[in-house]
DNA sequence: CTGTGTGCAAAGGGTTTGCAAGTAC
DNA sequence: GTACTTGCAAACCCTTTGCACACAG
């Protein structure tokens, strides 16, 4: 539904935009997969692209879709589940980036194991990145 | 010694230049940290930006450095500790990054736990990246 | 109406490629 | 001598910035 998309949007203090509408539809329909800016740009066919960078920017800041480290050295992006604050993304799950098709997915049931760190070191934040051949690749 | 150093790229089949032997000799500076090109070009001073990246590019095919992933989106290479073959990167070790000072360390003592995951999935390597602030920041 | 978002052009940063000259072995 | 490495220029890709216009609230 559309206005669903409009509540969530206007949830996050994001006017609503015929940019935004389509860049979440996207992203919604995409699931768990992590989408780089040139696939989101392939799906829409008619967007800018300097425009998009920055719904992403946006998007991000507001904490309705989070930074998907892989090895790839670019930027993908995901819907956040829960809810994330603008300086609180909750994100303790794992990315797997598989190496034939290049998706990279987020894999929600994966939770990322308590870590001990050396000592004076503060954890902020910690990412699992996993790489090898997805089940559809397989 | 210069001469342990040409033992090294020679165990490893790189051709001994001068080249190589400075930026062998600034990892080995280095230590723990991941160092990013640019981090070598300063450490250098007058070497070529396009060797150098050529060189990073041997050292990591043979098994010489690693990259070591952060979420800065750049590139940044550390020593391999063990023997690491060309398509056997050995690394289950994970990489700090400091938001402070930026600087990425190996953390050769934390162990990546075992993870589960979905079945169907094979994985070949996984990395984690933590940051926060460093010993030296806090 | 006011502040925010858009679209274009231009610039920026990191990295790669092509090719001729130089060098390790 | 031969294959590999270097150095320069140019190109590439992704992303950011500046500015004028358009639009949401």
């Amino acid at each position: 539904m559309d206005d669903t998309q409009q509540q969530l949007l206007k949830q996050y203090n994001l006017r609503v935009t015929e940019t935004r509408l389509q860049v979440l539809n996207v992203f919604q329909a995409a699931g768990q997969e992590a989408l780089s800016s040139h696939a989101i740009e392939e799906r829409l066919g008619q967007i800018d692209r300097i425009t998009l960078y920055r719904t992403l920017k946006s998007f991000v800041e507001v904490g309705l879709i989070h930074e998907a480290l892989d090895n790839t050295g670019k930027s993908k992006y995901a819907l956040c589940n829960d809810h994330c604050a603008k300086d609180n993304h909750q994100h303790e799950h794992a990315h797997f980036h598989c190496t034939k098709c290049d998706k990279t997915t987020c894999l929600d049931k994966v939770v990322i194991p308590p870590i001990t760190l050396p000592s004076n070191y503060q954890l902020e934040q910690k990412q699992l990145v996993l790489s090898g051949v997805c089940a559809a690749c397989i």
